[in-house]
DNA sequence: TGTACATCAGTGAACGCGCGTTCACTGATGTAC
DNA sequence: TGTACATCAGTGAACGCGCGTTCACTGATGTAC
């Protein structure tokens, strides 16, 4: 059989992380299937001999280039002090070179920017989606857990254990991104990141 | 002048009210204006006696039709008994019915749906909904100041004022009611909603 | 009070364009001999 | 080692469709007389 399997599947890595890109910037919608296959340096037609049509690219890009981003976030320094990790997560996610897009380092997360257009996808999107949601508030989770039990003060807000609190950071986190970018006024937007970056701390207990 | 004033304002209304009505439920690109006016009762062509474009249309959604919603909200009861309004905005806002919207009386909000769609609009847009999301925040801020003041505990998150808190829970909200739109399971979900809860009390200090 | 008229909100056909998808093809490649 | 061949990744023209917008029109209406 012609053509190795590693070349085929590096193109399709190569369309993947096209399509990644410009689905966070432009939108599902606002991206047709030639500019994703120009962006991967390849033409419109050879796009269904990777994927069975343009959902299926979302589901693709939700699943594998969200995963793998996630990955590499959990690989980075600070695996074992949470309480920085955590803390440098959330200032990384919720800084101005991230909601500029003028970071390569942290990679642009599409919870924020796909959030609304996947919960308009059809259940195979959503369920990869899910999925994702699911490992990162996972990944989170276990880094809140250690300096939960240590803090052992009573707390204030009844018991809102660490498996909700990284959920809460979800939300708060691509809330406060998509709110930051979505803003047209400098100062505004600044304020934005700075309240959620607190806000964060707060539930984070960082 | 044939036609009164007062019907165009009408039409001009109920175009709005379709409008808002449809790009929440499936997002800005995902509605065109055939489907708009036959919404509002209307044909096509007339939809540019009202409006001068497509993205002038989704700037008026965003200024009148939040902006309504948000006086309303504004109106409702508690007017005098901030925390418990604030309380019942954050349940209302994060509850299953409004995920779902499956309620009228609380109306659907468009932070949360239209957030990414509008950062990438043209500079009308997004100053529409810049204005807008200043305004809601003032409102909260002014409802968090009573209790912030009374509750002088010293706290933990060192300053952290109104205003920021605000812009937190603006942010904790339309975040968590997108990612609960956008996940797969129910049980998720519901999750979702509730830490969102919970993180905004913790925030809110209620 | 009744009629002729000018206005302009609303109609519906038409436009050019970009979309997602299909399909006959081509040509670079790994394998069999 | 060299050649003939079958495979199939990638090409590019073509499709039907829905989009945002334009435009000549129509007919319901308030006003002037």
């Amino acid at each position: 059989m012609p053509w190795t399997e590693a070349h085929k599947a590096e193109t399709r890595t190569r369309i993947l992380d096209a399509a990644g890109r410009l689905f966070r910037r432009d939108g599902f919608k606002g991206v047709g299937i030639d500019k994703v296959m120009a962006e991967a340096g390849l033409t419109r037609g050879g796009f269904y001999a990777h994927f069975a049509s343009k959902e299926d690219l979302l589901r693709a890009v939700v699943s594998e280039v969200v995963f793998a981003d996630l990955i590499r976030m959990h690989e980075r320094g600070g695996k074992n002090d949470p309480p920085r990790w955590l803390a440098a997560t959330i200032d990384g996610y919720l800084s101005e070179a991230h909601r500029d897009r003028t970071i390569t380092g942290f990679s642009d997360c599409p919870m924020a920017a796909l959030a609304a257009e996947v919960s308009r996808a059809g259940p195979e999107v959503r369920s990869a989606y899910t999925e994702v949601a699911r490992d990162l508030m996972g990944a989170i989770a276990g880094r809140i857990e250690p300096q939960l039990a240590e803090g052992a003060e009573g707390s204030g807000a009844g018991d809102f254990d660490a498996w909700e609190r990284a959920i809460a950071l979800v939300a708060l986190l691509s809330g406060g991104l998509a709110l930051s970018r979505a803003v047209n006024d400098k100062a505004l937007s600044a304020a934005v990141l700075e309240a959620a970056r607190k806000g964060a701390k707060l539930i984070a207990r960082t």
